[in-house]
Parts: structure tokens; C-alpha cells; sequence
RNA sequence: CGGGGUGUAGCGCAGUCUGGCUAGCGCAUCUGGUUUGGGACCAGAGGGUCGUAGGUUCGAAUCCUAUCACCCCGACCA
């Protein structure tokens, strides 16, 4: 008696923006919330996706020079207590283990025991592992510079979790490099940040603001934080990936030192950059809609599915020969560098219901082949960007597949482009700073808001209305060309403009 | 760790205030049939230690006590 609803996911958006980014992930089996406190089950359409994040990623990593590597999942606990600044970030979010076995307890259940000397916490991060590693592997200026990345799960005791965007353990990419000069690490700082932003904005289609961080928003331990940040279609800001500029504080904390040119024994200058399954969340928050997922055909793990419609067996046997072939032609043609992955969904169920199973997960191109269409040699198209449902001919859909798909590709860009355009605005004053992130309603609060360009003379002089905003300080864009101006908060003057925004 | 809430079938819930036959409903699942260019219909079936442990009572999903888990709101964060 379930009738069909408007759209596939409830709530809408606007009704409840939260919510519909948890049933988009459940409409399209991306992932579901397991039994361990705050962890989640990445479920295979939702980890195909990430394999092509990390196919892509993984080769621009490579064409820049770096080489993978995989360091320990535990870290000794003092290693995290050499640097300050450091453990002051992370300690509160550490899972520290104190045992390494487990005997029987007098209640029938089972209990620590063989206490350790000294606890291991499993990394939050593997700046302090791998320093120490590096701190062996660097003695010359010849050894430099190292350039590792590593494919990792790591864990953060947060307190409140959401699928993708924060959870207790996720799985990212960490770079870890060692340069002999300052201007090199940072020259692979921003480097890397280029490569995500590349990769944010020509695959995931998602555009982003590249920026520094402020001192207040900075990794812990690093002296230049840089980010990219995007805006999820709630308005709010996701930082989607950042890198960091340690200076010499990992290097002095670590001894990570080399023998110069000179002779002289010099600190190494480090970088660390990462992204992480919370890059999931941002395209779901990007592209989808109110009837689920949307994925960018770049990053889709499968680009279109033929669903065969027939009503006897010997009309099966035809429409799914003609489909076969259909496949075939269509696999062979490329979208960039990938061929194009065409699947056929010929499963005993009803049409509607198969077609919005691949609606809600997303896949670009459905395509619907059925004795009509093959009486014609036609194929019916629908595109999932769009909507748009066409009937063309065989020949003209192979031959432009490859086309079309980088249209909606290019199409989602633009459409997020222009949803970040439509909510950015230069703010210079108070009163329109606070009515711009007040929702009208304050019980349950609209959708408001937006990225706010704005200058500010020191974070301290903001703290406050930030706070009681709960708006924060995003980042300072490195492409803006703002000649400085009065503080919305002082009138004090400021060089740039910096970008404020709720955020997750 | 504060404030609020929820634990009943795979999922979503009703029943609890006011204790009482065999604990219900929707979806999903399974079987049979009818359907089939669009989220089907009919008939039938399976599936529950009512979070856990005590207590009150002739009798507890329901009342009392304790406890655990999870969710939401805050403080913290990729």
C-alpha cells in the first residue's frame, strides 16, 4: 500500500537537511552505521566510490614524485608526547591501548589483562610514527627529500559522529615529506594543495576555495595550514582537504637532521597533507537531490545501466541480446582516461522499482531498452543530473555517450559554482554580519547563510560574535585580490578579505 | 561530562499513563497465483527471552529500583 511519493527521499532538503543526508546514504547503500560506537560500515557501492577517489588521487600523487609507504597503526604514547602543541590537539581524542590480551573473567565474560609498559594509542595521525622513522632515515642532504604518502584508517574518539563527514575511524591518504629548506616545503605545501584542489573540482566537480587557515584553525604542531573549503548545498562550509607546513617543529621534536652541503648538521623542514572518506560526504552534500545520490561520472563506479523492459521469455531472450551488444559498444568507448563501465540490470523485478534503485545510487545514465526501442533501433535515455528523458537512436547515443557524460559532469560543476556564487557576499559591518547567519527561525532554522568575505584584524576581536554565531573563521583565500579594508566587528584595518561560514 | 529522549520481529512503530485472554500494526522476507513501458495486487506463511538484572503482585511490555546501550542538543573536532 506504499504509495509513490514525490520524491525518493524524505525529508526534502528544505525540510530537514540533515535527515536527507542520512537516508540519501542509506537510498543509496553507500553506508550504514555498525555496532562499534561511532564507526561505520562502508558498504560496497559506497566503497567502489572510494577505490576511484583513490585510483585518481593515487596517480597524482605518483606524478608528483611521491611513493607509498604504510607505517604502524599504533604509536607508543611518549611519541606523541614530543611535541607540544601536538598532543594538546590530540589527546583528548585518542583510543589508547593499555592491554594485550584477555582472560576470563570470574562472570563468565572476558576481561584485559598482560597490562603494557607503556601504552600505544592508535594514531589520530602518523606525523609522530613516521618522524621518528624519518629521524633514522635522514642523515645527508642527499637523502632529501623524502616523499611518502600512506593509505591509512586512523581513529578520533569524537564525541558526535555523521557518516563520512566524522566518524571515530576513517580511511584517508597522509603525505609525509622532508625537505632541507623552508621554501621547498612549502613550495610542496601548496603543491599539494593544487593537486586537491584538481582533483576536488575536475572529478568530484565540487569547486572549492583554496586559503590558509588561521592561527586558531591550524593542524596542531603545523606553522602553515592550508585548505580547501567547499559549500555543501545547506551553505555551510566542508573543509575537504588541507596541508600542512610543519616548519622545523616535528624535525627539532623529533631530530630529524641532515648534514649539509657545508658540513653543517641543519633541522629538516616537513609537510603532511591528507583527505579522507570525509570527501564522500562532500560530494553527496554537492551534487545529490531530493530523489538521492548524484554522482560525477568521472568518480561514478558505473557510468550507465541498461535496464532490459520485456513481458515473455521469448521477448527476453531478444531485448537482452540486443542489450549485450548495446554493452558491448558502449564499454569499449573511453571518458578520459577510464573506459566508460556499463552495466546490465536484468533482475526479476518491476521496472519502476529497479529504476529508482539506480536513481537513489546515482548512476549518470539510465538507459531503457525495450521491443519498441528495438523496432526502431532507439534507445530510451534519462539523465540523472537533469531528469531529462529522451528516446534517440542507437547510433547517435553510442556515438555521444562519452559526450554527454562530461557534459553533466561539467554540468555538476557548474551547478555548484553557482550555488556558491549565489550565497557568497562581502559583509564590512556588524549588523549585517549577525542578520546574514541568523536564521528567521530560530527552533528549527532554514536553511541561511553562506560564505561571508569579510575583513577582520585579529581573531580575538571576532572570537565572540564567531562564537555566538557559531560561525568560524574558514580560511583566507589565496586567489582573493582584495586591497584591505576596515574589521566588521573594530573598523580596525586588515590586508584580505577572509571567508566566514558555519561549518562542519 | 551536563540537559533531554528512546530501547517491543530485519526496519519503522502502537500498546505503558489506568497491570489481565495467545503482545499487535505497517514495510520487508518466504510460498502460490494474477500482473508487468514503470515505486503492483490477492491469498497464505515464517519471524519476539518486550535492552538487562532485581523487586512489588495471583498476574508485569506496563508499576518500583538499579544498570547498560543508543539517539538528539551543548562543550571538542578532518
Amino acid at each position: 500500500m506504499n504509495k509513490p511519493t514525490k520524491t525518493a527521499i524524505e525529508p526534502t532538503r528544505t525540510q530537514d537537511y540533515p535527515e536527507w543526508y542520512q537516508q540519501v546514504i542509506k537510498g543509496a547503500d553507500l553506508a550504514e552505521n555498525s555496532p562499534v560506537r561511532g564507526c561505520m560500515v562502508i558498504k560496497p557501492w559506497g566503497y567502489a566510490l572510494w577505490e576511484n577517489m583513490q585510483r585518481v588521487l593515487d596517480k597524482m600523487f605518483k606524478d608528483t614524485g611521491h611513493q607509498n609507504a604504510y607505517f604502524p597503526l599504533f604509536i607508543p604514547m611518549s611519541f606523541l608526547e614530543k611535541e607540544a602543541q601536538h598532543v594538546e590537539g590530540f589527546a583528548k581524542e585518542c583510543a589508547v591501548v593499555t592491554h594485550h590480551r584477555l582472560e576470563p573473567d570470574p562472570n563468565g565474560g572476558l576481561r584485559p589483562a598482560g597490562p603494557l609498559e607503556e601504552p600505544l594509542i592508535v594514531r589520530p595521525t602518523s606525523e609522530t610514527i613516521i618522524g621518528a622513522m624519518y629521524a633514522k632515515w635522514v642523515q645527508s642532504y642527499r637523502d632529501l627529500p623524502i616523499l611518502i604518502n600512506q593509505w591509512a584508517n586512523v581513529v578520533r574518539w569524537e564525541m558526535r559522529t555523521r557518516l563520512f563527514l566524522r566518524t571515530a575511524e576513517f580511511l584517508w591518504q597522509e603525505g609525509h615529506t622532508v625537505h632541507a629548506t623552508a621554501e621547498e616545503a612549502m613550495e610542496e605545501t601548496r603543491k599539494m594543495l593544487e593537486v586537491y584542489a584538481d582533483f576536488a573540482e575536475n572529478y568530484m566537480a565540487v569547486p572549492v576555495i583554496k586559503g590558509e587557515k588561521t592561527a586558531g584553525e591550524r593542524f596542531p604542531g603545523a606553522d602553515v595550514t592550508l585548505s580547501i573549503e567547499a559549500m555543501m548545498q545547506d551553505r555551510k562550509a566542508l573543509q575537504a582537504g588541507t596541508s600542512h607546513f610543519l616548519g622545523q617543529n616535528f624535525s627539532k621534536a623529533q631530530e630529524i637532521k641532515f648534514q649539509d652541503q657545508n658540513g653543517q648538521m641543519s633541522y629538516a623542514w616537513t609537510t603532511s597533507w591528507g583527505v579522507s572518506t570525509r570527501l564522500i560526504g562532500a560530494l553527496i552534500m554537492t551534487h545529490s537531490d531530493d530523489d538521492g545520490l548524484i554522482l560525477p561520472p568521472r568518480l561514478a563506479p558505473s557510468h550507465i545501466v541498461i535496464q532490459p523492459i520485456y513481458r515473455d521469455d521469448a521477448q527476453r531472450s531478444e531485448v537482452l541480446t540486443y542489450c549485450q551488444s548495446l554493452r558491448k559498444e558502449l564499454s569499449t568507448q573511453m571518458l578520459g582516461e577510464r573506459a566508460i563501465e556499463v552495466s546490465i540490470d536484468d533482475r526479476d523485478m518491476r521496472g519502476g522499482e529497479k529504476k529508482w534503485y539506480h536513481v537513489k545510487r546515482g548512476v549518470p545514465l539510465r538507459v531503457e531498452v525495450g521491443p519498441k526501442d528495438i523496432a526502431k533501433d532507439a534507445v530510451f535515455v534519462a539523465r540523472r543530473d537533469t531528469g531529462e528523458q529522451v528516446s534517440m537512436s542507437r547510433s547517435e547515443f553510442t556515438a555521444s555517450v562519452s559526450k554527454i557524460l562530461m557534459q553533466m559532469q561539467q554540468n555538476l560543476f557548474d551547478r555548484a559554482t553557482k550555488l556558491r556564487a549565489d550565497h557568497t557576499v562581502k559583509i564590512d559591518n556588524l549588523d549585517d554580519f549577525r542578520a546574514y547567519f541568523t536564521p528567521k527561525n530560530a527552533e528549527q532554522p532554514e536553511i541561511h547563510g553562506g560564505f561571508a568575505e569579510c575583513h577582520f584584524a585579529s581573531e580575538a576581536d571576532v572570537a565572540e560574535i564567531l562564537n555566538e554565531l557559531k560561525v568560524t573563521i574558514r580560511c583566507i583565500p589565496m586567489d582573493g585580490d582584495d586591497q584591505g579594508g576596515p574589521c566588521f566587528v573594530t573598523g580596525k584595518p586588515s590586508g584580505k578579505r577572509a571567508i566566514f561560514a558555519k561549518a562542519y
